[in-house]
DNA sequence: TAAGCGTGGTT
DNA sequence: TAACCAAGCTT
């Protein structure tokens, strides 16, 4: 096993956290959702939200059987409404196509709705102990400062970013390096003020070596959200969550001053089959 | 390939 | 306080 590999696991016997999802007790299916929720979204928001979405449907069948609307409900305030749309049909697929299993191959995993590089690994990894190199943001900005010396990851993953994690995955207990590798960028490697002090592999950290140079090039784009059609469209997913009728467009149009944008707002969720009009004026979640 | 996609906590 | 950040996916 690599040095940085061994270092990493012993930290994490110590300092892991104890999350539902990295418990023994813990299936695929929901190891596969906590995958999905944390897309995006801090570990402390998820937590409740998968806990209730787990004693609401235990295994895929049981969300299969369920509407899109009440996933979308059920996802409450987590973000990107799309990936509960898509885990309701993964859940289909995952029936229909995989007897309400989940798929312990990455080929497979890519296949289904939602599930992309990092949550096709991260699911055969976690749920199925394959060696696969788990690579998110944590795990690149991780092996970038550690391995390759530099401030973060850079701006997308890479296949290199596949090959160079997969290089430091011991044959046996690579899904706890990869956890471990990904609670350090989490925890202690964290992007604005890292604490090096508290990491196991700060005496051959590359970019500690390298005076710990800021990052190359133009940082990424202003991510803004006020006055986006982010953000109207979430004021209207809001209103058709909450609402247990149809709600007519003028109580949609009431969430924002701009026709033309509440205009597109409204198409877009359409488009995305987040929103449905039901009749003349009226709309409402997915049924 | 880069833009679009929610929401809320932290600095 | 505005900007940054958070277990990415899809087109």
């Amino acid at each position: 096993m690599t040095a940085i590999a061994a270092q990493a696991l012993t930290w994490y016997d110590e300092h892991a956290r104890d999350l539902p999802w990295r418990s023994p007790d813990a299936t695929p299916w929901g190891i596969l959702v906590s995958e999905v929720m944390l897309q995006q979204t801090p570990v402390v928001r998820v937590l409740p939200a998968w806990l209730n979405w787990l004693d609401k449907w235990p295994t895929p069948a049981h969300l299969a059987a369920d509407t899109p609307a009440e996933a979308i409900r059920a996802w409450n305030r987590l973000g990107y409404p799309r990936r509960a749309l898509r885990l309701h049909a993964c859940a289909t697929a995952l029936v229909s196509q995989h007897e309400g299993q989940v798929p312990d191959a990455v080929d497979a995993l890519l296949a289904l709705p939602g599930i992309g590089a990092y949550t096709a690994r991260a699911v055969a990894a976690f749920a199925f102990g394959r060696r696969e190199p788990v690579v998110d943001v944590n795990v690149r900005r991780f092996v970038a400062r550690a391995v390759t010396g530099l401030a973060d990851g850079g701006a997308a993953t890479t296949p290199a970013d596949f090959a160079l994690v997969e290089t430091l995955l011991p044959a046996e207990d690579a899904p706890r390096v990869s956890a471990a590798f990904m609670e350090l960028g989490a925890l202690v490697c964290v992007a604005r003020s890292p604490r090096c002090a508290d990491c196991p592999v700060v005496r051959t950290c590359a970019w500690r070596a390298a005076g710990q140079p800021a990052a190359e090039g133009p940082g990424r784009r202003p991510q803004g959200y006020a006055g986006t059609d982010r953000q109207v469209r979430g004021l209207m997913m809001a209103l058709l969550r909450d609402a247990r009728d149809p709600v007519p467009l003028r109580t949609l149009d009431a969430v924002w001053p701009d026709e033309v944008q509440r205009r597109r707002a409204l198409a877009g969720l359409v488009e995305d089959g987040l929103a449905y009009e039901v009749g003349a004026g009226l709309y409402s979640l997915p049924v």
